[in-house]
RNA sequence: GGGCGGUUAGCUCAGCGGGAGAGCGCUGCCUUGACACGGCAGAGGUCACUGGUUCAAUCCCAGUACCGCCCACCA
């Protein structure tokens, strides 16, 4: 206040007559309206008005024709010829008998209604910048309840004839403005100045608590000057010490910050920040920060005693203190009423109280609240004990990251930015994380009054809390605004039950935590790879939590979770696990125990309950005790990879599923265990078929695994790299659905080649692609051209005839 | 009216210059000693449309259509 960015001006506000406040446009919601469009003929003044001579009046139209009471000039376009010759010129208002110019401004649209505009600055935004413009009188005409304000009404009075006005005065006084409106409209027939009425569909401005029209009124508000704040503010993101990701949303940030208007703070309601300002009888307002130090400087500006009391009775003390100040001089005019609710300021002029020492003085504090925005602009810092420089301060602010939604970056982001920049002289937060917004069913936003909020509760209560959160996550894709699929927080859900099921099964098999283990001492194949598969997917996680992209993150832990530990590895390992003791067992069974740590801590982010419930459960079943609950847990760092154990886990993998694909295509019954021939394989091929013996003739179903040089006749066959495996099983495979099945990948390959070999082919393609692109299409057409072969040769091998 | 975004499998959504993906749903098989909230195998998409840039476009650019959001709007 002091260094004058808050002020209090009369100004236009959107008032909720519902509410009786001022409200923000964040609360206004705008409905489709079917409606009038009423066209008013205001006649010439001093011309005689004729219904038959359009020389005579020029016309007007609105959707608000109560508001015609409050006009103070008709506004045309400067370069409309039609009505060039009528500026300058003055109408009379029709029952009201003011006398009010014709103004040409720009604001005045020739291709809307009559090209015309009636002017009422004190209910209409726009009007009231004309007004500015042309230096017209504002005539307020409506109460707080936007019922017509006529008794009185000195500025509607004014150079009128008062007894003339009688009878209009007791027509409307007190009429809401919905019924004016009719009043209006019909009298204006019966006098013979209504043009015509057209039907007309317009947006109307509602308060979305109160569900009232809102109205522009006239009132006394507390207002920052935001200009000045937002500069800085500005400042810092054009810089980048203040980064938005994704970054796209910078753009609406200096949109609003470059086009950035007085911010009207304060609101008339109960809950909030009571605004610090205590008003003096002289009209005066002291702004501190406590009631003392008010009290403090109103002893030094009035002497004698202070008091600080209820609104209504520091008013009715002034009144009787300005009545009887005024009582020796009774020339003297009585004070003006004290109209409206919040209008301190029209008390300047009331007599001010004497400075005799023995005095008392009231003032009294101002009732309304700061806006909610105002309050919580501060919240980055005053949750730290600010104004105070406590050790919490200085510690935490500033802060890192913020995470919001992008409606409000104009109402919270840009103000905690302006009063963190202001206050403490630094931005309150390097990195403002723009999320989605979640919608309801039918797309639009969520809010309280509409009651349309997808109640996170009653979700959490079904699927889990961590389900939920997994999905936020999983959703939280930079894109706009997001449905909640309930499908998906039931997956997410199975996901939950699908690691705690996989975490009883270690325990069953006594995978117990071995306390410095180190994994990359590891010698089985399976643990290495399984390690060096963790190891990956953490990376991924990390990386992608980096970047933001909470997604990803969430995409690669479950993917992890599910698809390589549960469906593979647990499955890979159960021959090992089944069979006898020993130090291949034990050191299954410490990296089995090592890859659930680790998915619990990379997980940990996503599903906490879960993942901290596990975590307790796990060493306790081990035998041992955790150095710190989940939450405190180190990430883990970079973990060991082998290349090669990866390769030879990954052939067994694509020889199980490769087999389990050919076995349901030709319909080889279930239970059948089908022997596997390989042909073409090398010795290592051979080495990794002995190692896995048990897992594929379990996951495979397979009877006896065997080498040869040649393929059986009228076997199954596939490809599994450079690889043949064979199914012969002459009489039980369906040997047509077998040969469908082969054609069908010749020709999925075939379209493949065809595009490869095209691209190889083509010169601009070799001179233009840079190298790495063109060796890997080298390598692809080597390995499709590879497969084709196989294929052709077994489907030849399936001729009966050969 | 101004601005921004979206249009990819039946649904909800990722991907975004050189092989079209996930979850759910769907089809077939499986009561396999962790899990039926499960396992295995599948089907399903001229990536809205039209033009352009490029050796190459679902991806970049322009336009069209439809959908949505924000701002303005009570003439």
């Amino acid at each position: 206040h002091k260094q004058g960015l808050i002020y209090r001006d009369k100004r236009l506000v959107n008032w909720d007559p519902g509410l009786l406040t001022a409200i923000s446009d964040l609360e206004v919601e705008s409905r489709e309206i079917t409606g009038e469009l009423t066209h008013f003929r205001y006649p010439l003044a001093d011309t005689v008005y004729d219904p038959d001579d359009p020389t005579t009046y020029i016309v007007v139209a609105t959707t608000r024709p109560e508001t015609m009471l409050g006009d103070t000039a008709v506004a045309v376009h400067p370069e409309d010829d039609r009505y060039r010759a009528m500026v300058g010129r003055d109408v009379i208002l029709p029952l009201v008998g003011r006398r009010i110019p014709i103004v040409a401004d720009y604001y005045s649209d020739p291709e809307k209604g009559s090209g015309a505009v009636k002017i009422t600055p004190a209910h209409d935004f726009n009007d009231f910048e004309v007004g500015n413009r042309h230096k017209l009188p504002v005539i307020n005409v409506f109460d707080a309840q936007a019922a017509v304000s006529l008794q009185d009404n000195e500025a509607f009075a004014e150079g009128l004839n008062a007894i003339a006005l009688r009878p209009l005065i007791a027509a409307l006084h007190g009429k809401d403005r919905y019924e004016a409106r009719a009043w209006i409209k019909t009298a204006m027939e019966e006098a013979g100045y209504l043009d015509q009425v057209e039907a007309n569909v317009h947006q109307v401005p509602f308060g979305d608590r109160s569900g009232v029209a809102v109205e522009p009124f006239l009132t006394d508000q507390w207002y920052v000057n935001a200009k000045r704040l937002a500069e800085p503010a500005s400042d810092v993101v054009r810089e980048g010490k203040v980064r938005f990701v994704p970054e796209v949303w910078s753009k609406t940030y200096f949109d609003w910050m470059d086009n950035i208007q007085p911010w009207c703070i304060s609101r008339q309601l109960w809950w909030g920040h009571q605004i610090p300002a205590w008003y003096g009888p002289d009209g005066h307002i002291i702004v501190e920060r406590t009631e003392a130090d008010a009290l403090r400087v109103a002893e030094t500006r009035y002497g004698g005693t202070v008091l600080v009391k209820s609104r209504d009775e520091a008013l009715a003390a002034w009144r009787a203190s300005a009545a009887s100040a005024s009582e020796p001089r009774s020339d003297k005019a009585p004070p003006p009423q004290i109209a409206g609710d919040v209008d301190a300021g029209e008390l300047d002029g009331i007599a001010p109280a004497s400075s005799a020492a023995h005095q008392v003085t009231i003032l009294y504090r101002d009732e309304d609240v700061l806006d909610t925005w105002f309050s919580s602009a501060l919240w980055p810092f005053s949750t730290l004990g600010w104004p105070h420089r406590t050790p919490e301060l200085r510690k935490y602010y500033p802060t890192s990251v913020l995470s919001t939604g992008f409606d409000i970056i104009f109402f919270w982001v840009a103000r905690m930015m302006m009063m963190g920049l202001h206050f403490l002289n630094r931005e309150p937060f390097h990195t403002v994380y723009i999320h989605a917004l979640v919608r309801d069913e039918k797309g639009a936003k969520m809010s309280k009054t509409k009651g349309n909020v997808v109640d996170p509760v009653a979700l959490m209560d079904e699927f889990g809390a961590d389900a939920l959160r997994f999905t936020l996550a999983a959703m939280a894709a930079q894109g706009r605004d997001v449905k909640i699929a309930k499908a998906r927080v039931q997956g997410y859900r199975n996901f939950a039950t699908k690691l705690w099921n996989a975490t009883r099964f270690a325990d069953m098999n006594e995978c117990k935590i071995v306390a410095g283990f180190d994994p990359s001492c590891a010698q089985s194949t399976l643990a290495r790879w399984i390690v060096t598969e963790a190891s990956r997917a953490e990376r991924d996680v990390a990386q992608a939590i980096a970047a933001y992209r909470f997604n990803d993150a969430a995409a690669a832990i479950y993917r992890f979770t599910w698809n390589t530990f549960c469906d593979w590895y647990v499955e890979l390992v159960k021959p090992v696990l089944s069979g006898p003791d020993g130090s291949e067992k034990d050191e299954i069974r410490a990296t089995t125990a090592w890859v659930i740590d680790t998915i619990l801590k990379v997980l940990h982010p996503f599903m906490p309950f879960l993942t901290e419930e596990l975590w307790a459960i796990t060493a306790e079943r081990s035998g041992t005790t955790r150095a710190t609950r989940l939450i405190h847990a180190r990430w883990p760092g970079d973990g060991p990879r082998d290349e090669s154990a990866a390769a030879e886990i990954n052939f067994v993998v694509d020889l199980i599923a490769t087999v389990r694909s050919v076995r349901a295509e030709t319909n080889v019954p279930a239970a059948l265990e089908a022997d596997l021939i390989l042909v073409g394989a090398n010795p290592s091929h051979e080495n990794w078929l002995v190692r896995h013996d048990a897992a594929i003739r379990r996951l495979a179903r397979a009877g006896t695994i065997a080498v040869a040089d040649v393929a059986p006749r009228n076997a199954a066959q596939a490809v599994v790299g450079d690889v043949v495996v064979c199914l012969p099983l002459e009489g039980l495979v369906d040997l047509d659905a077998e040969r469908s099945r082969l054609n069908k990948e010749m020709a999925r390959l075939e379209k493949e080649m065809a595009k490869i070999s095209g691209r190889l082919a083509n010169p601009k393609f070799l001179e233009k692609a840079d190298e790495a692109t063109i060796e890997e299409q080298r390598q692809k057409s080597d390995e499709t051209s590879s497969r084709l072969d196989k294929l052709r040769a077994a489907i030849d091998r399936l001729d009966p005839a050969l």
